[in-house]
DNA sequence: ACCAAAGTTCGAAAGTTATCGAACTTTAAA
DNA sequence: TTTAAAGTTCGATAACTTTCGAACTTTGGT
């Protein structure tokens, strides 16, 4: 990945609570594979109510926690679409693959 | 790594300058490394007068480059020690490792 | 003793970020 | 039709960042 948008990956993660807030959701992601693979439903389509889970887990006003989202998605490292009236958020790997492989 | 001192180090990889900056002194590190082992010294003692070396190869003032080695030995990324006249800079690979296994 | 090279520190300007509360929209429930 | 839940957008404030040039320090060469 090319240095100016790997550079927009590194910022989006360079707050402490929004490190906090990625983290939450791609743990709550391996969980939802977990259970996916035991339904056989293949991969995990994304994690429900994202932003309700990430407002009861965290200490932050909801404007606050809705524009850590959107930095999130500006980077690219997480994708949500609405779904009625909650939205459903998923990982994008490859952008989590960058960082791990940010030197090669 | 605990998020406080893990967000410090993506916000030293934050911005666009700083992280080709990184990538320079890694590159010359690997490099480094396979000479030393050439010649049996073991491993990398990190690599001398890194500031001329990135001062050649950024188009930034000197007092700019000054400020992001700063960023970077803050954030924990590299050690950098005197030797004379110029400096000698290591990377800190338990740092890069965090950053490779963020999600763990 | 003088000069150059290699860095550092300072002060300033311009821009970006984190955070909040208030006001708004959209969807669903009573 | 009123109300509630789930978000979003706006405006403000305080704090931080990037970058520069100028002035400084420290080390080594002549």
């Amino acid at each position: 990945m090319e240095a100016t948008r790997l550079a927009k990956v590194f910022k989006a993660l360079s707050n402490e609570r929004r490190l906090e807030l990625f983290r939450l959701i791609y743990s709550q992601c391996r969980q939802e594979e977990v259970r996916s693979q035991k339904d056989g439903k293949g991969c995990c389509e994304g994690i429900e109510k994202a932003f309700t889970m990430a407002c009861g887990c965290m200490d932050l006003s909801r404007s606050t926690i809705s524009h850590h989202f959107k930095e999130l998605q500006n980077a690219g490292l997480i994708t949500c679409t609405r779904q009625r009236q909650t939205f459903m958020c998923q990982v994008n790997e490859e952008y989590v693959e960058a960082v791990r492989s940010f030197l090669s």
